[in-house]
RNA sequence: GGCGGUUUGCCCGAGUGGCCAAAGGGAGCAGACUGUAAAUCUGCCGGCUAUGCCUACGUUGGUUCGAACCCAACAGCCGCCA
């Protein structure tokens, strides 16, 4: 099938099928591919979204990012907002009934959110959609009608289920009819393809038998992996500290990409980037040379990154600062300012903890006693807790590399 | 419903009456080295203008000069029985 495929798909092939993490059925996507070129017509791309009022992290835009990369061929993106399903809670991956959101909760988040989505994806081929405006008027007879095409036996196959069912922890009906809601969803919008997060897998494939019942052609569906975090363990979550949102300062974008551990560079590259796979392969042989070679490479990548969401001009102002900063240990001449009453004695670990640059005072101490703290540059020496005040204004204190201020007299 | 066990800081886990802000490990943070990578070494890792004070070992109350540690009740978790 793949290699059916006429030369002028290859390449199209090799990008959208890049970095999934499995795609069912296998020639699925070659198959879609070539009737969208046979009947010379966009394929529909579908992608179920449950708008949160969270900041878009890397993780949540490696999705994204192989839809923009179908659209970039010429295909529509599909856009389906929860509206209805958000109220009935997604079960996948949870180990407990998921609290639902109410309908208003879900409209309101909805915009900030696609805000963030509109900034990978192209919103001139995109339709933004509701699934409450077919399934809140859905006749109960219709809906039972689906409900004969899955069995309850099928349903306790997928593994966050029957985990729950065998440890006896409970399974509302509704959570049972997530997974078909979301079917019922492929067959409204008449999708040809659905990506969606390797947990989304059993979802997107019923969505195939229902649009085989109502004689559509089944989707195809392309899943991606979770995207680890900058920690290089754990999957990038906010709770974990290991996260990079899109709507991050470049510079902070560029400093978080650079502490990645080298084994992740790739993975990276081909999730998170948006390179070309042969681009992909020569970047992860880089990183594997080791010294600079390894180095000039995560710089590539992180510049990469940066632009995607602040353009090119601010990536490369992002990499000079992190130049300065890092590699000739000066100081963030950019500082944000910071206000406090330099009048008479200070004392330092109440205005370290004040200016966020500590967590508590306590925190401040153990900082200046191991030798972190820093006032334009020259190291702070233990114990000294209460300085004059007027020696301090407009000098820049730092507390480690990252953390720095300008102090300002001023405040009360 | 009955009996037994268990509940310690971000996580795991020692401590069973004063020497306990609580061993050890992990995670994390800072310093050195470096490519803000990895590996390694060092220090820190409850709060407070601080050689002291305050809060903390599931919750509440009690015994005691003194409780993470003993007692009681309650709650959560685990096991066995019904």
């Amino acid at each position: 099938m793949i290699e059916s495929l006429p030369a002028s798909l290859r390449d199209a092939y090799e990008v959208l099928a890049a970095g999934a993490a499995d795609i069912l059925p296998r020639d699925g996507l070659a198959e879609r591919l070539l009737a969208a070129h046979r009947e010379d017509r966009p394929l529909r791309v579908k992608l179920g979204i449950d708008p949160s009022g969270t900041d878009l992290t890397l993780g949540h835009a490696v999705v994204l990012r192989k839809l923009r990369q179908f659209q970039d061929f010429g295909h529509l993106a599909i856009l389906v907002v929860g509206g209805f399903t958000g109220q009935v809670g997604d079960p996948s991956g949870k180990t407990a009934t998921r609290s639902a959101q109410s309908a208003e909760q879900v409209a309101a988040n909805a915009q900030g959110y696609l805000d963030q989505v509109m900034q990978i994806l192209d919103p001139d081929s995109a339709e933004v959609l509701n699934n409450a405006d077919w399934l809140g008027s859905m006749s109960l007879a219709e809906m039972l009608d689906y409900t004969r095409l899955v069995t309850v036996a099928q349903l306790l196959e997928r593994d966050d289920f029957s985990r729950r069912f065998v440890s006896k922890s409970p399974i509302s009906l509704s959570e049972f009819f997530y997974p078909l809601l979301q079917a019922i969803d492929s067959v409204e919008v008449r999708a040809d393809i659905e990506l969606g997060g390797t947990d989304q897998t059993f979802n997107n494939l019923l969505g195939r038998e229902l649009q085989r019942s109502r004689g559509q052609a089944p989707q195809a569906v392309l899943t991606v992996p979770l995207l680890v975090g900058t920690d290089g363990v754990e999957k990038m979550g906010k709770s974990l500290g290991n996260y990079v949102a899109i709507s991050e300062p470049a510079a902070e974008q560029f400093g978080k990409l650079m502490s990645i551990p080298d084994t992740v560079v790739e993975q990276y590259a081909l999730l998170a980037a948006a390179l070309h796979p042969q681009q992909v392969k020569e970047l992860a042989a880089e990183v594997a040379a080791g010294g600079p070679t390894a180095n000039r490479a995560k710089r590539r990548l992180a510049r990469e990154i940066v632009s995607l969401y602040h353009g090119a001009k601010a990536a490369a102002e992002a990499e000079e600062q992190f130049n300065a900063v890092f590699q000739r240990g000066e100081l963030d001449v950019q500082a944000a300012e910071f206000a406090w009453d330099l009048s008479g004695s200070v004392h330092l670990p109440a205005l370290l903890a004040a200016a966020g640059l500590a967590e508590s005072s306590s925190a401040a101490r153990r900082f200046i006693d191991a030798g972190a703290v820093r006032i334009d540059g020259v190291a702070q020496p233990a114990k000294s807790y209460d300085l004059d005040g007027a020696a301090l204004e407009g000098r820049l204190v730092s507390v480690g590399k990252r953390k720095v201020a300008r102090l300002t007299n001023g405040g009360s």
